[in-house]
DNA sequence: GACTTCTGTGAGATTTCATCACATGGCCCG
DNA sequence: CGGGCCATGTGATGAAATCTCACAGAAGTC
């Protein structure tokens, strides 16, 4: 009698990124292998299991509410095997540490660092993903990235640099929105989706919008960005996202924001030590300033946001 | 730029497993292989962490410090991933669910169930490992073994059927018991390791002992009694263990009880919904009660049982 | 309607993993 | 102190899992 009857860990793994990244080829590249590989592991693991963790269209693949739920779980789980794995003491000199939002890191940071890199092919960068609370010296973190919001607060010594406006509007899978009028009335009766890492993401958003608005039939809360835009796609409900976070998936289709998107309170800022940031710390703030700079914003207008593929 | 670079997960799944049974035998059993897969695991990881994870005697092998540390940290996350995995739905009659505490399953239920099979060969039992609370209803729990402490509470409406004595003592690796007077003020002075599952061991075991007794130099606390177990066989201090989970640790040497066992205020009980226990959970009830009573006892007198391979 | 993007899949190569059998080292016992 | 016992380490070998490559299919874009 095994304590353990657990399926493939390696086919887990691999659910498990694709559900992070929603697509095959992003979590081929996070594990080095082929989208060959993942695919032929998740259906691996859907024949284990017996239940359908994905489903749509090969093009616009989604979680079934099996695969978020399975995904949701397996994310902290993985991540808290990660943090507990000892590091073989680092050689060579110590690189210049950001602390980042998961998703911001995972769709925007990650991406465009390859750049930073070629500019700097001296700097050593390692990307600490984490929303919580972080102290300069005992994390040993140089950078960090967070949201700027109401309430919310960072080690005293902070200095915050703004470096990019967070725009955001609902989102919501085609076929949801189908069943619907494309107005903020008829978005706000739907199931609302939330997050945890910012949940005043909704209520900021409606704010600025005219007149009153329908009370959400329910409500539901992710502990992530990325499951809360997966369980958009899946046709869960209507979730405030990112503009930068949910582009690809608009563009793909997978999503659409019917109502387009807005500036949010939030904006998104660079925090570093007050006294004493380091010349590369400083480098790359400047970096993330300019970045922040030529990233595009989304389309003015709520028709154009629609189903265009702008941006990149 | 992979965003987790880890080991093999089966590697540290082999880990996981050998640390919680203390010996690579049992942790091959655990997963269905031989020992020498495990043996391969284990050293595999070491060599890609750097890190060593395990030291002593190949006949006493014990866990160092980082070991103890990375493994604590993955019992929690498999346990996360194995209750996440959605179970196909059952086929067949309901089995016997039996809620029991992880070490005590681990160290003493399993290890007699196939006695109970043998006289039953038409129950099917399925052990579900907890020590948190629990409900006979939505968990589905036909019966739950459980210590009954003080302050402790239960579904309401259970039957409590004790079926074992607890015989505890201090517990510790020979070579830090080299360093002291075998007497209660020697022992007393050493570090103490607790676990959260019974914290009143120590204090229970403490106010039976004659005089008074000095302070400990320092305290640490595990999540579970393998973990307790195995802290103490890797000389961080001296554990009150219960009889029945270190009988087989003495026998091998790895750890010396050099005060003997005494017996302890709780005891091990068995418990069933007040109204409407199940004709097979009295069976097993009974059964319990049988095999209680002939689990063999600790040898009485202090001086027995330091080395001594008594019992089975 | 050609082009792009992403996933599904057959065949074959490769890596990983486990087994078997035996060696080794520590310990107990007489 | 040497034989027996127990548990782990290891070389050789085979099986299984996993990956890659190349191509096909499906959906969407322009």
């Amino acid at each position: 009698m095994a304590r353990r009857a657990l399926p493939s860990l390696n086919a887990l793994r691999a659910f498990e990124a694709f559900a992070r990244h929603g697509r095959m080829t992003l979590a081929a590249d996070e594990l080095c292998v082929t989208h060959g590989a993942i695919s032929r592991q998740i259906r691996h693991l859907e024949d284990q299991l017996g239940v359908a963790l994905t489903e749509g269209p090969r093009s616009r693949l989604r979680l079934t509410a099996e695969g978020l739920g399975l995904a949701q779980a397996l994310s902290p789980a993985f991540d808290q095997i990660e943090a507990a794995v000892p590091r073989p003491p680092q050689a060579g000199p110590r690189p210049l540490v950001v602390s980042c939002l998961p998703t911001f890191a995972m769709k925007w940071l990650i991406p465009r660092l390859p750049r930073f890199q070629a500019a700097h092919p001296d700097i050593a960068v390692r990307v600490m993903e984490s929303n919580g609370p972080f102290d300069y010296q005992t994390d040993g973190v140089d950078l960090a990235i967070r949201m700027r919001v109401a309430g919310q607060t960072y080690p005293a010594d902070s200095a915050e640099t703004p470096f990019m406006d967070h725009f955001h509007g609902p989102v919501l899978s085609p076929e949801l929105a189908a069943t619907i009028e494309p107005t903020p009335a008829g978005i706000c009766a739907l199931p609302r989706l939330h997050t945890r890492t910012f949940p005043e993401g909704w209520s900021d958003w409606a704010r600025k919008m005219p007149g009153d608005l329908p009370n959400p039939v329910s409500e539901q809360e992710f502990d992530h960005y990325f499951y809360l835009i997966e369980a958009a796609a899946a046709g869960l409900g209507v979730a405030v996202g990112p503009w930068a976070f949910v582009q690809r998936d608009l563009a793909s289709g997978r999503l659409t924001a019917p109502l387009g998107f807005i500036a949010g309170e939030a904006s998104i800022v660079a925090l570093t030590p007050l006294s004493g940031a380091s010349p590369r710390a400083v480098l790359f703030r400047d970096w993330l300033v300019e970045e922040g700079r030529t990233t595009p914003r989304p389309p003015p207008s709520p028709e154009a946001a629609c189903h265009s593929g702008a941006g990149r």
